[in-house]
DNA sequence: CCAGGACATGAGAATGGTTCTCATCATCAT
DNA sequence: ATGATGATGAGAACCATTCTCATGTCCTGG
């Protein structure tokens, strides 16, 4: 892996009718780095030569190549990282009190009963083409020293 | 349960310093007949006499008041839902394809066990007092009869 | 009863992430 | 080269959500 993410991704942008310019290469390239889910101004900080729409279209275009996915997170804005056929298989332990997501593998077998039981309950209930997400709530280390109040 | 639903409401509400208004009362009776994550629109339609903004509000106060949660879903919208305390604990069939989200529950040991690996994740990375959310993505009964092309 | 304080409401303005527009550039096939 | 097709950048437009502010409502103490 590695060296052919970009000949994949070349390939899906093709099929999507597209072109892997230097700057979606550019992209691929900052997620991979990432190695989690970015938010845009995570991407743009520091990089004064991306233009925040073109960022925008370039990340929906490798979406819609089947590369990126947007992760959705409970912050009014969105995360992007690559789609898990590139990478690994992985979940996100994500902070409810700053926000930070961080990945996480879980182990095979756990993730094997998982998708038998989700299967047969999608399925009973109409749904077809299944796939999961699992993420975990809490707080991260650095939330957790300094008191950071969630409720009363 | 049902009938102290209300109850709680109440006092959680009262709590956080607030009252339990009429309108809220409203939503919380919405929220509970629906039995799925409501969209803002959906909750406003057929109903003139909900004015935006104050939903917005009342459904941010309860969600302080740990009475509602904002489902993040990735439509770009937010949906909300009674806390699981309040109703079961359960997760979602989200169709990829119409956004129909639907609540499903799965059995208790497969719970069991996702919550104690889960756990023992979350602590091995530092994170404390976690949580889980598991999220079936899919295609719904109707999306998958007629055909819509999501990729090539 | 009446007045005052504290919170709730409604309408619309403001905000902020995301998408669209359009004029200009780059790239590829002929 | 040359024209077609798609990419880029800057900013406008969009839309869900939040804020503002002028009332309204409810509870409390006199």
């Amino acid at each position: 892996m590695g060296a052919d993410l970009h000949e994949v991704t070349a390939v899906r942008l093709g099929e999507s009718g597209g072109r892997y310019t230097r700057q979606r290469r550019h992209l691929v390239e900052i997620l991979e780095r990432a190695g989690m889910p970015l938010a845009i101004p995570d991407i743009l900080r520091g990089r004064r030569n991306l233009a925040q729409s073109s960022v925008y279209r370039n990340l929906a275009a490798l979406e819609r190549a089947g590369v990126v996915r947007r992760v959705p997170a409970d912050e009014g804005f969105g995360r992007y990282e690559l789609t898990e056929d590139l990478t690994e298989h992985h979940h996100h332990l994500i902070c409810s009190s700053c926000g930070r997501v961080q990945d996480v593998e879980v182990p095979e077998d756990l993730e094997r009963e998982v998708d038998r039981t989700l299967d047969r309950l999608a399925r009973r209930a109409g749904f077809a083409s299944v796939a999961h997400r699992l993420d975990l709530i809490g707080r991260c280390g650095r939330c957790a020293t300094r008191g950071t109040a969630a409720r009363a």
